[in-house]
DNA sequence: AAATTTCGCAACCGCAGGTGA
DNA sequence: GTCACCTGCGGTTGCGAAATT
């Protein structure tokens, strides 16, 4: 079956916008607010298709867009969510406040992959390429991969175990350490989503979160789209708390590594750890 | 100063998911 | 359940600006 054209190519213009279009476009949104984007050029006086409308609203006109460069905390959390999401654009735009999808995908396509390949690092999987696996700093990420897959095998294992036996968050309990953290992290709402993801896709693919091309609804509204989950007891939330702020707080977590393990490497203060000085 | 190359960003394209008839 | 339509997402391209030769 073929599909449709998304709108009637002839007469439309294509390239870069005038700011008498922008203009039109604004005055149309302001009026009338966003959606019906097929409707929206004919309604408003446009000669472009809905989508170019779309984007052009969502990636520029937008009030609540910020421009400017990125700064160094917003390069870093990008590095770390992507590691974590992959090439989710949206979902990591959804983290940085004023950020488009196009700009971060465009900010890792031209700055960030580029950083961590003279590192060494394969910027797809995170994970230090094989000619600079002895490098020390490449090891992080190595650490990093080895410990989420650990994690993983585990929390399978365990979660077969208490889907038949004890309520969730047991397992840590019986591992105070404390130390495994990405078992705590897979134990939160956070983790929690991308075990939902991962079976939803487990049909298709068996591949790992940081390397899932899976498409996704952004991370706050996967987040809440999971049923709440009871607190695991050694977290440093209380359930009350994990249900109030579930998603956010959890992602925080996931984000704000403990500078007591082997994870430090992503937050030290000095070139955040793994990144050398010049990296941001 | 002119020509060429590289870079960065805006925009386009096609695919997939969601939804309603 | 099927189909058509709408919307959102990610990959890719095109073009102007900046840097280099």
């Amino acid at each position: 079956m073929g599909r449709a054209p998304c709108c009637d190519k002839k007469g439309l213009k294509k390239g870069p916008w005038t700011p008498e279009e922008d203009e039109k476009l604004v005055e149309y949104i302001k009026k009338h607010g966003q959606g019906s984007w097929r409707s929206l050029p004919k309604l408003a006086g446009l000669l472009r298709c809905g989508k170019s409308c779309r984007l052009r609203w969502t990636n520029y006109l937008r009030p609540d867009i910020r421009r400017g460069p990125f700064t160094a905390d917003e390069e870093k959390l990008v590095i770390q969510l992507h590691a974590i999401l992959g090439n989710r654009w949206a979902a990591i735009a959804s983290q940085l406040p004023g950020r488009t999808d196009n700009e971060i995908k465009n900010l890792w396509n031209t700055h960030l992959k580029k950083r961590l390949l003279q590192m060494g690092i394969d910027p797809r999987t995170h994970e230090a390429s094989s000619s600079s696996a002895a490098c020390p700093q490449s090891r992080h990420m190595a650490q990093w991969e080895t410990a989420r897959l650990e994690a993983e095998a585990r929390l399978s294992k365990e979660s077969m175990f208490l889907a038949s036996s004890s309520p969730p968050g047991a397992a840590t309990s019986r591992n105070p350490e404390g130390g495994d953290y990405f078992l705590r992290l897979w134990n939160s709402e956070v983790g929690e989503t991308f075990r939902k993801l991962r079976k939803e896709a487990s049909g298709r693919t068996d591949e790992s979160p940081s390397s899932s091309s899976t498409k996704c609804s952004t991370l706050s509204e996967a987040t809440v789209k999971v049923e709440k989950s009871s607190c695991v007891e050694d977290v440093s939330c209380s359930s009350n708390e994990m249900e109030e702020d579930s998603s956010e707080s959890a992602l925080q977590l996931l984000l704000d590594f403990p500078t007591n393990n082997d994870m430090s490497f992503l937050s030290q203060p000095d070139c955040f750890g793994f990144f050398p000085p010049n990296f941001f």
